[in-house]
Parts: structure tokens; sequence; C-alpha cells
DNA sequence: CATGAATGAGAGTTCATTCAT
DNA sequence: CATGAATGAACTCTCATTCAT
């Protein structure tokens, strides 16, 4: 399925690399984007850890959260299990952390790339001609992260705490507003479909793949499915795909 | 479960819509079942009331809870608030429900069609030479039904409780062979793209719908969104959209 | 001591009968006022009791909680201890009353004559010319008055819990404006030591009395209390009593 | 402290003095046996340290302490707080003082005389003929010290503690039967109001210079309120003020 | 002695569910 | 059937105090 190579020469590969290597200084700053955008939610943790088993104390309890966020879901956390989890009292938990909310928020803003591999799609840059590629290793990189249990403790968190809300609808924005970036830049140079409806469409195409994303055993190969996922969008955006 | 028929029949539609209610009819009758092991009959289980006064009552009951479970989500809404919202009391409320749980499930099983919008999906049959206009109305009504709170609330409970995944794999499973089956159809008729990879594009296109359909505000006209869908469907299956 | 009669007739007696029912009139409207001051810091309750043995219950919970806010102080007294004096569960506690400080603002509120005792003296009125007695009578009546110990416990909320400072400021300064008040006239009419100092005089009036209606076991009993307060009050404003 | 001398008695002054001094010292003495009896020795007590370095933290550490509890008051103050405050460790703190009450205790011990300036009361002496200048310069000297703030805590812990309250009353016995002798020396002499009710009157003067001198902000200059205070207790004492 | 991480009893509060009236 | 008061387990979070380093 995958059609890569290109009509020029030998040094493809050296332009793959510059590109990946570009590609992931973005996404570096991305993060740091979606970091900044979290980062007013989050309060300043009680006791900040000054010596180095404290450090690792402090990563226990977030191993532990996490594990358990993404079994049981982030109401049916306590403190108390966390804290047994990790081995620890409840005190100790909320020396580390302000309370479960901020734990959960920590973890978030730590592994935002694994949970949010969805700003992936905000790099897709469909100028340099092979627009399928750039799809299909978006699509891959997405797929292959796997923090999505976190992501929907953070949904959860977010349907119970309005105040949050704000930050999830700026984090989507974010990929949002640059994927119709890409494809209009791709229709003003005629590559698109003609009247393509470039808001609903990026839209579409967010949904899909953000969603996929957080699934859990869809019983089909991950290469596979981004395979398909690559044809699904490329086919709907450029046509003669 | 499957009836396929052929090509050519005009009963197929009809056929399809059989199946589809009888799907539904089997899904119900599922839950039921499951009511029935996750709220174990205990002295005089609160039955369907056949006087009128009652079944009012019940009703009001049930458009209360949806009400709430829809705006606030399962776990936000208490048995306390329901009742007031219903205008009665809380031990009414448990006269007719063994639970808070058992009056989301009873929800469901009433208004699944409504809920699960996505057995529209399971209904596409492109064998009358327009597939297009199949999807296109596939989507418009899977849009238009409005209950996606309720199935929000539904994955709430789902989440919480993890005896309650098979029914919603059950379901799932369901649509997704049936979209599966109408495009291996096409496929055999030289309409699909060559060496699609029929299981992988199903479940995109469920996951893609069936995640859309859950949206609140997208900021975009229902009506657009789903000829961009539409599009989007149509042209990653079927080649010279 | 009590020297009153007057130079006018016989019926002495029924002008003192008036002047008491104006007066418990007037008391009446005083304490309504210091309601309406209290009544902005006092939530609704959870659960307005419409039952007659709900009433009841609430009057124990209120009780009993009375008995330890007195004995134990305010933040010594912990729900799950009022509720078990008062013979019911927390759960119970927690139905009439929204949290602790609320069930202590019921009591001061519905005890508010006995506590704020020294409204008594935001009522003399020494334009009958017995300045003495009105003044006896009004520290009579603040002794007389029990509830000392709530009042110990609302200070010690107040002390913990600023944004109740200004309620506690308001009922004082009500007491006060109309002690200022009593003295301005009387000095108007020549009556009080030349160039007193009026508001000095008024809060240090103030501060005696209602710091002395707080004295748990003085030694002294009550009357000869009274009449010595008495004396120092009619003293140190009006020359030669 | 205080050298008035005077007239007569050359040595009726000192004897005063000596008095105060040495119940002050009482007053400490027991103070310190129950600081022993509440916080039992346990170990190795924390122990007054000899060396400079360490005493001047221990000082850093009260005054920390102090400046605390007079502005949230004792309760509201963790432990956490005084040691941040003083610039060390909780540890450091428990190092110096056994628990948070030892160190309110100690502060008191310490600062006696600032805290509990009612003792100023017990040194009045109105044999010298100017008994309002011995007023108004006993409250003056009340009036100025300014560790109210303190008492207020001490009262607190008393409140909660009532194996305190012992020492709060001897204390109060202390300085009210000396005004009472005073009082009683006047009368006498035949200065006083005749039938003056000694016991009652002393309690009273007491009571309210105790009171106002722990008073906040009262909106009224101290020096006013000093001379109105005075004139009180002047006119309710002693006849054709 | 200094440090600060760890502890855990305990406090306030919520809410699904029961049951006497 | 309707009512709504009663229940208590469960949950989040605090803070005085200890103790290994």
């Amino acid at each position: 399925m995958a059609a890569d190579s290109g009509s020029a020469g030998d040094y493809g590969t050296s332009d793959m690399q510059r590109n990946a290597d570009e590609s992931i200084a973005d996404f570096a700053s991305h993060l740091r984007a979606l970091e900044e955008t979290l980062s007013p939610a989050q309060e300043a943790p009680p006791r900040i850890p000054r010596q180095a088993r404290s450090r690792e104390k402090r990563d226990e309890i977030l191993k532990a959260a996490a594990r358990l966020f993404v079994r049981d879901g982030y109401a049916q956390t306590t403190s108390d299990t966390i804290a047994a989890e990790a081995g620890v009292s409840v005190g100790t938990f909320y020396n580390y952390f302000r309370n479960k909310r901020q734990a959960l928020l920590t973890l978030v803003i730590e592994r935002l790339d694994g949970i949010f591999s969805n700003i992936r799609l905000a790099q897709m840059d469909f100028s340099d001609g092979h627009p399928r590629e750039v799809i299909r290793r978006a699509i891959g990189a997405m797929l292959e992260r796997g923090n999505s249990g976190l992501r929907r403790a953070w949904l959860e968190v977010m349907a119970q705490e309005p105040e949050l809300q704000p930050y999830q609808q700026m984090l989507r924005q974010y990929v949002l507003v640059r994927i119709e970036d890409a494809l209009r830049k791709a229709e003003a140079r005629g590559e698109t479909w003609p009247e393509l409806d470039i808001s609903a469409t990026a839209l579409a195409i967010f949904t899909l793949l953000d969603t996929i994303s957080l699934r859990t055993d869809t019983g089909i190969d991950d290469e596979r499915l981004a395979d398909a996922l690559t044809d699904m969008v490329y086919r709907s955006t450029f046509p003669q795909g």
C-alpha cells in the first residue's frame, strides 16, 4: 500500500532524515505549547522534593496512580488506593500532590506526548509533495504511543470539573487549526478535491484519529489499521489517490 | 442473524430493516437479562406497573433521570436529584427502580435506537447502485437522533462496571459485521478501491461516525458535517467519487 | 439601692407596666434587627423538616450540639460527637444542617436574646428621668440570661472564619451606636458629666457589660454584681450619683 | 517597673512592687511545672540550649511562633508554618520544643508581664492622695503593652485544655485580691463611696480593663480611651470626682 | 543538631439505599 | 404505593509528631 520513493534520487533518505529531525523539534515545540496551555490549571505541589529518594518516591506514586487511573478510571480510584498501590501512606500521597486531581494533571503534563498523540496531526505538512507519506507517518506515530488510558481518565475529570473544559477545548483547537491550515495550503495549490469543506473535513479527520487512538483492542493489527486510516484520510482529501 | 440476499431483489431493503429491528430487539433482551443479573431480584422486584397513573409516574421519573444524566453525567446525578426533578420522593424512585443503575439501564433499553443511532450504519445497502445516497442517508439519520447524552452516560457506567462491557462489544460487533458485509458485497461487484482492507475500513468508518454522533457542539452545521462525512466515507471506499 | 418613685402620682405602676411592655416590644424588634443582620451568613438547610417528629429531632440535635459547644468549644466538638450525643447517625446530622458551622449559626440565631444579652443595652433610654433604674434594669436583664457558653462558641468560629467577622462587627455596632445615642441625648439635656467622651465611654460600658455577661463563676452573687455594675456605669456618666 | 514613691510611707510602694514581682515569679514557676506536667519528659527533653548559636535559633523560632499565634491564632498555626516562618525545618522546631503547646507555654512564660499586663492593676496604690493619677498610670501602662495577641492564644489553648484553667484562675485571683486591697485601704481612709461593694467593684474594674487590653482596633485613640477608662474607674470609686 | 519525608489517626462531608409510617 | 427521615460506609484531605539520614 505504502508507496513512497520519489521522482528524485539518492539523497531521499537524508532528506527524510532531516525532515524527521525537524519534525521532532517541531513536535517538541508543539508539546511545549500544549504544556503551556495546561499549566495554568496546575497549582504548585505542596512539597517540591529535593532529595533524590524523594523524586523516586514521587515517580512511584505517579506510576501507581497511572496504573489505577487506567485500570479503574479516575473516579473509582481513591487516594487511599493510590497510596497503597505505591506502598506509602495517604499522608505521603498528599505530601507530593495537592489532591487527586493534581496527581492526574501532573501525569497528563508529564506524558503529554503519549496521551495527546493527536498533536502529531498538528505537524502534517503537505507542501513537500508526498501527502500520503506525511499522513501515514502522522498516523503511525499516533497509534504507536500508548497512553490512551490516561487520556480516558483525563476526559473523565473534565466531565466532572467544568473548569477544566476550556483546557480540553484549547488542546483540541490547537490541533484542529493546524490541520485546517495544512488543508488550506494544499487547497491553494489546487491539490485537494474541489469544493472541499475544509473545516468539516478537518473536524472529521481529527475526530476519527483522536478516537481511534483511544482504542484498546480492535482485533486489527496496528499496521493494517494505520494503512487503512491513511487511505481514508488521503483519498477523502486528495483526488486521484 | 445476517441475511444477505442478493444484488437485485426489491425486498432487500425491507429485509435489512427487519434485520436491524431484530438485532435491536436481541440487544434489548440481552440488556434485560443483564439487568436481572446485575440487580438480583430481592423480594419484590419493581416491575413495570400496569395502571395508567403508575406508568405515567414511572415515565416522569425516567424523563427526569434522562435529563439529569444527560446534563450532569451519571455519577454526578444523585437519586435525590432525580426524585426532586421528577417531583416525587426518593422512596418513590426506589419503588420503580431497584437502583440508580437500573434506571439508566431501563432508559437505555427503552431508547435503544435513539441512543445507539449507529445501528443505522448496519442498514447500509450499496446494492442499488447509489452508494453515495445510501451513505448520506445513514449519516443524516445518525446525526439527527438526539440521545447521544444518554449514550455518554451509558459509557460512563460501563467504564465503572466491567460486566457491562460485553454488551457494548455485542452491539459494536453487530454493526461492524454489517458494515463489513455491505463493503464486501460492493467489493465483489468490483465497486470499491482495489485491495481495500475491508475490516480495517469498516472499523474506521464505524469509529468515525460513532464518535461524531456523540458530539455536542462542533461549531459546524449538521448538514455541512453530514456532507463532509459522506464525502469522506464515500471517497475512501468507492473510487472516482 | 433602687430608688424610684417619682414626683407624680399613683399611676406610676401602670407607667412602669407600659414601659415594660414597650420595652419588650422594643426588645423583640431589636432582636429581629440582629437576626436580619445574621441571616445572610446562614444558608438554607439541606432539608426543611415537615413532619412533627422531624422538628423534634432537629431540636434534639440542636440541644446536643449546644451542650457540646458549650462544654468543649466549637473546634473540639466533632460532627460525629454531636450525632452520638443526639443519638442519631452522622448522616442524620447532615440532613438537618449543611455543616457544623450552620448548626452553630442556627443555634445562635434561635437563641439570640440569650446569647447577645447585651442588646438589652441598646434599649436604654434615659429620657424619663430615672437613669439609674434604666441602667439597673438593663444590666439585670443581661446577667440573668444564660447562654454565654454559646456566645463563646460563636466567638470561636469567628476567630477561625474571617468571613463571619463583619457580622460580629455589625452586632457590636448596633448596640454601640444605641448606647452612644442614649448618652448623647442625656448630654444634650445637661445630665452627664461635662466633657464626657461619649464614644469612649460607650465603648467602655459596652465592653464591660459584654464581657461580664460571659462570666462563668465570679464568686459573687448576681444581684450584688448587678448593683455594683449599675453604680459603676451610673456614677461614671451622671454626676452626683 | 513603675517607680512612683510618694509622700507617705516609703516602703509601701516597694512592698507592693516586691509582691507583684514575686507573684509573677511564682506564676512563672507554676507554669514551668505545668509545662513539665503537660509534656511529660520522654527520653531527652528539649532544654534551653547553652550555646549562643542555638539560643539564637530558639529565639528565632519563638519569635516566628509568636508572630503567627498572634496573627492566626493558636489552632490555625501549624508546626510547619512556624518552622517555615523561622526559616528552619519542622525537625528543628521539635528539637527545641516538645510540641506546639510547649512552644506557646514557653512564650507565655518568657513574656509574662507583656502578656498579662493586667498585673499592672495589682500595683495600684491609692495611699499617696492622687488616686486619679495612679489609675491613669496603671491603665496607660496596660494599654501600651502590646502582647495581647499572645494572651488571646493562651486563652485559646486554655479553652481546649481544662488542666490549664487553674493557672488562669491563679493569676486572676492575684490581681483581684490586690485591687480589693487597694480599695479596702482607700475605704478605710474614707475616700471611697459609702457602702461601696469592694469585691464586686474590683471584679468589674478588673474585667473591664482586662478585656479592653485585648482590643485590636476600637476606632478610638488609645489616649482618649485611657482617659475615659480612668474617669470611669475613678468616678465609680471615689466620690466628687 | 539539622533536615524533611513519612506517618496515620481523625475530621468533615456525601449519597445510595432502606424502612417505618 | 408514597413519603422522606435515617443510616453509615466511604471518601478526601489535614496536621502533629517521629525518625532515618
